[in-house]
DNA sequence: CTGGGAAATGGTTTCGCTAACATCAAAAGA
DNA sequence: TCTTTTGATGTTAGCGAAACCATTTCCCAG
């Protein structure tokens, strides 16, 4: 019972010749495909338990020319928003047989071509990837590929093979349109300056053009670089706000930064919501206990994780969509005063 | 110059075909190794990009028996502290042509067990898995497996192969110390109730121990299930204050429920720490904007994931020790009150 | 020149497994 | 009784790349 430590690594042929039937047999036992009788089932499958015969992938894929890998490409993992959209794929992914492998390319452009030039080299069954900007050698890359590429968080620009995602240029406006309605004019909007964060961008591209059709621009803007963390939006709060002391509104491009800047307005004895009010983005229900809910959208993360997963399973099989737009919705909290009676509309802009 | 959307999947020979020279030698080329002339090299390469070839590291792999990859498991990717870790690893791993591949158990050892099969089945070239409790036919497959395998996070066990971590017992008996250093003296513990977070029962081992030996005991506890949040610190908070209305410190299993539990005292109005003081685990910068700087232990999460990282690689030659434990460093925030010149030994324990 | 050795390149086999087909006995039908 | 079916197993032939060994080419010292 002992499995004394082998020298060589095993194989199927170990296995076969411990339980007395072919190699094949063992594989089909192993793998619960094609018939095989109770009897030999059992005896196999106690050989190789007792060796701890562990089945060879590598020989097995490069017989079958198939292997149960998606690939899942993201920016970050300490972004907080990608584990969840992870959790949303593996939870789907669970019953298909198919296992997802995470390559993390730090937002670089280069770094993502290097990733996916290292995934595709294992041959996966789909790659599921975040974003729309990809290098040119990139997208030729998953074209060439021949397997399903599902692009997800993004749907505001042209993809490869199918999408999956929020428009965050909507989402953006439809935040501005909020804020104009509850009465807010002057804006100001802190946010990374990550050239390579395009669905940030994006959104703020949103949020201006929603401003600008009341007429109302932006006021001042605060960029930074690197990570977000509740430091670093009290940080930018403090300064976006002594350059200019009368704004009355904050968008922030995500909510850990907005619930720095959050907790420094407390400090600083704003009035939240009626002298300024904020908003983040995201919908991270992890800050949910800060002294007030920060306004924000929420991304439909674990959704879009969801969606991908079924896409790239082949469990979605009606509609031949190109483009899934999952709605991002708006979560008011209490950093937003209530929308006024008259839209803005009425009051500020002469008809 | 338009890589013609391939029926067949692309292979050696096509490039080999393309550039005019043997398979080997295209093979040598992609590979850099062996002796390649520029000018083939240069052909070779050409043909290739022209081509759009992915090499195909099934077969290679197979016909080379070795696989660049490296197993890396842990209990979830939600956790805050697991991110940083990977953080560690990756950054490590990055100049070595090793990649990580990441499998995440949910804290499940039922789920590892399955995880790991699933992962040596690729025949990685080592194994970094968090903790050291692991099933028992789990245990068998990593000591057959014949590559490194390290465990890291936890020190306070037997380990299977090499350990690097920290020792979560000293690091819960070192703030037992600090704390009744500082005078508290009615002291509650708030935590996880997951009986397979080993590493939390041990800092609390270690903690009561540490407050056994002044011949303090714990006043009050309170557990919940499921993942950590701000929230779930407030409330958690609130009800084990409302049981054991005079404790007068708190420790908390993680930074993220203390937080969760500074937000709450100070909106309660209680003196931090002068009336009441409050300690996490972690240190985790993340949270560094709070009001207030939570008390916490700096579990060395980035240096555990490089250290790790550096033993696969088999970057660190020199010393074969099978342990190696860091040492988890106190900060003190500021949640904790400063020490009393007199130790609490000499004034509470009759010698 | 020319022999010797290194550099550059090519053929053959092998890795462990599985798709596809072949085999054979027992069960079911005519 | 003799087919036909079906279930259970074995046999054969790769899958694509790399190790190994063999071979050719090149260069330069003698």
């Amino acid at each position: 019972m002992i499995p004394t430590r082998p020298r060589r690594p095993l194989t199927l042929r170990d296995v076969s010749e411990a339980s007395g039937v072919s190699e094949m047999t063992v594989s089909r036992v192993l793998r619960n495909r094609g018939d095989v009788s109770a009897a030999t089932r059992e005896k196999v499958l106690t050989a190789a338990k007792m060796l701890g015969y562990v089945p060879n992938k590598i020989a097995g894929g490069l017989a079958s020319q198939r292997v149960n890998l998606i690939a899942v490409v993201i920016p970050s993992l300490s972004n907080l928003v990608f584990p969840d959209v992870l959790g949303g794929i593996s939870a789907e992914l669970d019953d298909t047989g198919l296992q997802p492998v995470i390559g993390v390319t730090n937002y670089s452009p280069a770094r993502e071509e290097m990733v996916l030039y290292d995934m595709l080299s294992w041959r996966p069954s789909g790659v599921i990837l975040a974003g729309l900007e990809h290098s040119k050698a990139a997208r030729a890359m998953l074209q060439n590929s021949g397997i399903p590429v599902i692009e997800i968080m993004d749907v505001d620009g042209e993809g490869i093979d199918t999408l999956v995602g929020i428009s965050h240029v909507r989402a953006g406006r439809e935040m501005g349109d909020r804020i104009l309605a509850a009465g807010y004019r002057r804006i100001g909007f802190v946010g990374t300056h990550m050239p390579e964060d395009h669905r940030a961008r994006k959104r703020l591209l949103g949020f201006e053009e929603g401003l600008a059709r009341a007429g109302v621009q932006l006021e001042a803007r605060e960029y930074y670089q690197g990570g977000s963390s509740l430091l670093k939006g009290r940080e930018l709060t403090g300064r976006i706000l002594s350059r200019a002391p009368d704004l009355d509104f904050l968008y922030y491009s995500n909510d850990m930064i907005g619930a720095g800047g959050l907790l420094h307005c407390i400090e600083q004895g704003y009035d939240v919501p009626g002298r300024i009010g904020l908003a983040g983005f995201n919908g991270v229900d992890l800050l949910d206990g800060l002294p007030m809910r920060l306004a924000t959208t929420d991304a439909r993360r674990v959704d879009i994780g969801r969606r991908a997963a079924r896409l790239v399973a082949g469990k979605d099989v009606g509609p031949d969509d190109r483009i899934i737009a999952l709605t991002p919705t708006f979560i008011p909290g209490d950093t937003i005063r209530d929308p006024q009676s008259r839209t803005p509309l009425d009051r500020d802009i002469p008809s």
